[in-house]
RNA sequence: GGCUGGGUAGCUCAGUUGGUAGAGCAGGGGACUGAAAAUCCCCGUGUCAGGGGUUCGAUUCCCUUCCCCGCCA
């Protein structure tokens, strides 16, 4: 059995679901969702979720926890390493499909991250010193104890400095835990296509879809979550679209503002995703104003055939 | 038609007591091992509406033309 898996990445709205799915249904196999805020129960026309009849195979990893919960990398590793290995152990190849960059690689290298809980007490300590003394102070707490980690991260991020201070409370160091991709080893052997296309289409998908989900009710899904008595976990509350359709119902903003920002947003989060693939380097390229969906999907599933014949 | 106030970066505007200009947003590039759809870093030359005048020098002062907002007719 060839313990290899197929991941579909690229920028939001490059179409990456829809290709996935096919690869998928051909392998008679299933999808690994690799996609932050798709794990979210009830938060679907935001994060763009193939509707389950539109489904040709199993979509895992969606839906697997509550918009209060605080998932995380870790435990997305965890959850999806399951998911991929079931479906290896039924002699599947998994595809995986989605544009979360750091989730990804958690599954498919060799990424560790400390068991337990998130340590609340300690970061809001440590927020509050930044608050109250500066960023500055909070970075040069962390550049006495652990110049090494200090070295890797920019003063003005506060998130980034709280976590390493965090893990050396924890006893370990930012800097010795990070690794940088040409040091990692892959925890599955995998082959990664990423979708590209011109910018101005992207832009364009990227419009078009956000007018579609508010059109099909995205502010509905936003408010039966709110009245629904769970405070939106941290992460959740802050997901592109989201934000902006709380901060219209509570009067904040207006629709059309909301939609504005929603589509800004979107466009920037396009652009993060792209450095990402970028810099992994691995990815095999599929341009997407060349191929069709059915194209790029015969385009992955020839070189699974090939993989599956060499070994 | 008259009177105001404006016409400066893709957009909203600031500014130069006369020495050719800068913010926010948008946009581009990048980092990123426990929030990642998050967080953070870097990138700003544009006939300063057109023409003329004063001046060593005008985007800045004066005149004029055009356009826009508002008010009055």
């Amino acid at each position: 059995m060839c313990s290899r898996v197929f991941c579909i990445v690229g920028p939001t709205a490059s179409g990456k679901s829809e290709i996935a799915d096919i690869v998928a249904e051909a392998l008679d196999s299933a999808v690994v969702s690799v996609d932050a805020m798709q794990v979210y129960r009830g938060m679907d026309i935001g994060t763009a979720k193939v509707p389950v009849a539109e489904r040709r195979v199993p979509l895992l990893m969606v839906d697997v926890c509550d918009p209060g919960d605080d998932y995380s990398v870790e435990l997305f590793q965890a959850d999806a390493r399951n998911c991929v290995d079931a479906l290896l152990s039924n002699g599947r190849t998994p595809v995986l499909c989605g544009g979360t960059g750091l989730y990804l690689d958690a599954v498919i290298d060799e990424m560790e991250f400390p068991a337990g809980a998130v340590g609340n007490v300690t970061r809001s300590r440590y927020e509050a010193i930044a608050a109250e003394k500066g960023v500055g102070a909070l970075y040069a707490m962390l550049n006495e104890r652990d110049p090494m980690s200090a070295e890797l991260i920019h003063p003005n991020n506060v998130r980034r400095v709280v976590r390493a201070l965090e893990l050396l409370d924890e006893g370990t160091s930012y800097a010795v835990r990070h690794r940088g991709l040409k040091s990692r080893s892959p925890h599955y052997p995998s082959r990664i296509f990423a979708l590209t296309m011109s910018r101005e289409r992207l832009y364009g998908r990227i419009d078009a879809r956000v007018d579609t989900m508010f059109e099909s009710g995205l502010v509905d899904e936003v408010e039966t979550l709110l009245s629904s008595g769970i405070e939106l976990s941290l992460t959740a509350s802050q997901a592109i679209g989201y934000s902006e359709c709380i901060d219209y119902l509570q009067g904040r903003i207006k629709l059309d503002d909301a939609i504005g920002s929603t589509k800004a947003r979107t466009r920037r989060y396009a652009k993060r995703q792209l450095s990402w693939i970028k810099r992994d380097g691995r990815a095999n390229v599929l341009d997407m104003d060349e191929l069709s969906p059915e194209e790029a999907a015969s385009v992955v599933l020839r070189d699974a055939r090939t993989i599956g014949r060499d070994r």
